[in-house]
DNA sequence: TTTAAATATTACAACATTAAGATAATCGAT
DNA sequence: ATCGATTATCTTAATGTTGTAATATTTAAA
């Protein structure tokens, strides 16, 4: 830990810092979504679902982060609940989209902007520029860390 | 979505980075533990115990964000590898220690460095000076929200 | 002494991944 | 044009990691 050099102790505490902030965000974005009944990936879907529109599992898989398998089992959940139905596809059988119920509707604009409302909240411990400055470094931050895939 | 305030519109960007900024260093992160057959919490548990000494069970749980049940999973997974032992501590006999094995001492004395290297490589998207900046922001950030806790 | 708090384990459920498979589309060589 | 191989999409089953709730034991406190 002491013979390392100040390059890589100055990087291996970014990275501890950056985990923790996450996860005291994530943690906060659990608690403010579970107020609707819902888990962060079942919202996530919705929403994607709300702005883009009707999308295939995969790409939905994609945008989330999820494996093929993960979709599944969200989208049964989704089904069930009549959040969200599957419709296949008439072009190419082989894909099936993902697509809002009327009631997955009215539930999404109903939660979106108070959840909003909140992680404002949630993220106002930076002022305006700092939160602009943030952006760019975390995003210059991911796209390297992506480039090693 | 747009009838949203700048505010709210600038938070929600940040943590849509934020997101993927930390899911993208974890997952090479990962993939840099992998190497030497471990999983990033195994690794935790090892490197906490290393740096710190011996520790109560419920004390690695608080370090690690992990519960007690999580704690004695791991644990026993960590047991049989022979990394890490359970002692009994004997002024308080509902209290367990955790302590490194010697060959859980020769293991992690063998992959942090290079760990630790791999994760300078990863976070060197951004300069020295960069990361500093980033380091305060994330850390003004989380603490504000844990504040809500 | 009874009560409450702290510690660890157990049993179970939730959410994710991986690997294997089923079916459908596409593409290349004949 | 068609056959065969490859690729894409989704599902299923097995498994891994984590959290939650209930329990047992021990300690501390009233």
């Amino acid at each position: 830990m002491d013979n390392l050099s100040d390059e890589t102790k100055r990087a291996l505490k970014l990275w501890v810092v950056l985990a923790k902030c996450f996860n005291a965000v994530a943690e906060r974005d659990k608690r403010s979504i579970a107020r609707f009944g819902l888990i962060p990936s079942e919202f996530a879907v919705l929403d994607t679902l709300y702005h883009k529109g009707p999308l295939p599992l995969s790409e939905v898989g994609k945008h989330l982060l999820l494996t093929s398998g993960s979709i599944t089992y969200m989208m049964d959940k989704l089904e069930k609940q009549e959040l969200v139905e599957r419709k296949a596809c008439s072009e190419d059988r082989r894909v099936i989209y993902a697509r809002l119920t009327d009631a997955g509707r009215e539930r999404i604009e109903t939660i979106f902007p108070e959840h909003a409302e909140t992680l404002r909240e949630i993220l106002s411990g930076l002022s305006a520029e700092e939160q602009e400055i943030a952006t760019v470094l975390l995003r210059k931050l991911g796209r390297r860390a992506n480039e090693g895939t």
